[in-house]
DNA sequence: GTTAGCACTCGAACAAGGCGAGTGCTAATA
DNA sequence: TATTAGCACTCGCCTTGTTCGAGTGCTAAC
């Protein structure tokens, strides 16, 4: 769609002042605007046009104008837009090292949420390679083996596997070695039924520990697939009236802790190939079949934590959102999620 | 404090009705209760005696009374006696098995929300012996040694680390017997300058390597004292008027998500000795600075998974909860957790 | 010690009315 | 032709006043 000149100006005075005061704003409102310098009833006029397009909305008869969804989409894309052409420097938002992945982040969804003081989220990065790299089973105590099986990527499952009786430690680096031998570098998909069978077979007396392996390292791969959440900034929410009604933030709250619908959205997001950067979701756009999102607009982004290991961070806040900031915050700590292995 | 036995009936009474309604309860409503058999005039009189001494409280002058901290304590202690007389049978809720223990807790803290409509968590169980059970050192790739530590609990903890130059297999394995020789069996407080140092001294051109491990085994360890928290069913506040006004939801939520004040109450149910059972926190007696609690009580109980694996349940909701029920179905998930290895 | 009766209190719910922000339309102006 | 000033009108919000009723405390009678 295609604006003229003034109606855009005009339609972006009014998101604008919408955006800071959460009240439906008039013709006189806009007026003062000094860039503008039209008078009250031209404006009037203008934002009649702007109705008819389906931009802003009344919300009732003598009451000013919101935004509509298409209208802040107009918005969002011209702002994005805008970001594009203009490499603005940023302030840095220092990320601490952690040691531990789950750490680190907890520690990013923490600083996304104070900094743009909206509800958030973050995916932990799925691994879209998922070949086996290495397996090794030892022989913890009496009753139990502990298999360690790890994944490209370097990511690590364990699980304890109870035996009978303990295996000679001549029988278990065979194991070892035919697991390694036979399963190292593959893909789940080419671990078929045939394999192993065959691999049971030289398995002999120990073939139901190995069956027990093979299980685990399905499961491995497979857990993978669905990314753990951490969530930061709920109660964020509360400070947007028009989220803030019991049923609203209650629905809201309940869909945030569930993580069933924001795993939903980060699956959207992921999906998505051709667009690298940052995704705005607005009102019904959001990928949630449960209701309690329409009211809320979710600003998504990629980050690659190490090459194949994305994952997705995003924030979630009334339709009524700096846009313009919360992109800012993503995109630094995006840029500095991509660089954090290769400091 | 001892209170006649026709007062107790009263305030029972008066709590069991404010329970139900929420609402303020007047002497006309008591003086319907059949086994009571007192006129509504005599009633107000009693109220009068059971106000005077902290039990009740009156909102403003024309309403009817509400139970104080004091009169809840009173109340719940008294069931909690009776609940110890009377072993009743119960439904069983039943725990599906589950193979890691994320999951499980996942599963057993939304079966405590849906069954209770109270916010719940679950900590993770921390490991009361920390000894160091096994360590296994691998060579995954021409970069990377896995260290696998297990604990004593079977707790296990994985660590890459990054080495130079790949490492003979037979150097390896004295490496591994190094170590599990000289650390497995010793709790982290054993583990001192002079014995690393030995250890450093036998490991030759590797001590690096050993160093590195011997501090991952450290902070694994270490890691287990702060335990893990789940929560779900943070939404069911919204179902209690008294709770899901916005400033109250929003102090709720947020200390319902950041975990920190979770992790006191956790504490503090742990570090109670004496109570094997249930403990109930009544507004005021929540074990947490923050203000948001103090309109809320907390129910809490221990439970072992296994030998020396101490986790806390809990749920939290408006102080008129219904602490009967809430007491029935935390008994009844304690019991199922203590007995979930044993079946 | 218990109960009936009564005057009194006070919040909740409802209705009426004024206020004011904002509109659309029309006529005048540049 | 585009813009602006003026004006009547609309409608949600807030304030005020009123009623209603649940509940109380007190007193006197049983």
């Amino acid at each position: 769609m295609e604006l003229p000149e003034r109606k855009m100006r005009i339609l972006q005075a009014i998101i604008r002042t919408y955006l800071a005061t959460g009240e439906p704003v008039g013709s006189r409102t806009i007026s003062k605007y000094a860039d503008l310098n039209l008078s009250a009833a031209t404006i009037r006029n203008e934002m009649s046009d702007l109705e008819e397009l389906g931009l802003i909305i009344q919300p009732h008869t003598s009451a000013g104008r919101i935004p509509s969804d298409v209208g802040y989409r107009l918005y969002v894309d011209e702002m994005l837009r805008e970001k594009e052409k203009s490499q603005q420097e940023r302030e840095e938002v220092l990320l601490a090292r952690e040691d531990r992945l789950e750490n680190l982040l907890k520690q990013v969804v923490k600083l996304l949420a104070t900094n743009t003081n909206y509800a958030s989220m973050i995916s932990s990065p799925v691994i879209s390679r998922n070949k086996i790299k290495f397996i090794q089973l030892s022989q913890v105590d009496a009753q139990h083996v502990l298999a360690v099986i790890v994944i490209e990527g370097n990511l690590i499952r364990n699980t304890m596997i109870p035996v009978d009786e303990e295996i000679d430690a001549q029988e278990l680096l065979k194991l070892n070695m035919l697991l390694n031998g036979n399963l190292a570098g593959l893909a789940i998909e080419q671990i078929n039924i045939g394999l192993i069978a065959a691999i049971k077979q030289q398995a002999g007396v120990h073939s139901q520990l190995i069956a027990n392996v093979i299980d685990a390292a399905a499961k491995a791969i497979e857990a993978d697939d669905r990314p753990e959440i951490y969530t930061s900034g709920a109660d964020n929410i509360f400070r947007y009236p028009e989220l803030a009604d019991q049923s609203k933030a209650s629905r809201i709250i309940g869909d945030f802790e569930e993580k069933q619908v924001l795993g939903n959205i980060v699956r959207e997001t992921l999906a998505d190939p051709d667009t690298e950067g940052i995704q705005v979701y607005i009102g019904g756009e959001v990928p949630a079949r449960g209701q309690g999102m329409e009211d809320c607009s979710v600003v998504t982004a990629t980050y690659e934590l190490s090459e194949g290991m994305k994952g997705t961070i995003g924030i979630i806040g009334p339709k009524r959102m700096d846009y313009d900031k919360v992109v800012d915050v993503m995109k630094q700590i995006m840029t500095q999620l991509d660089d954090y292995y290769k400091q």
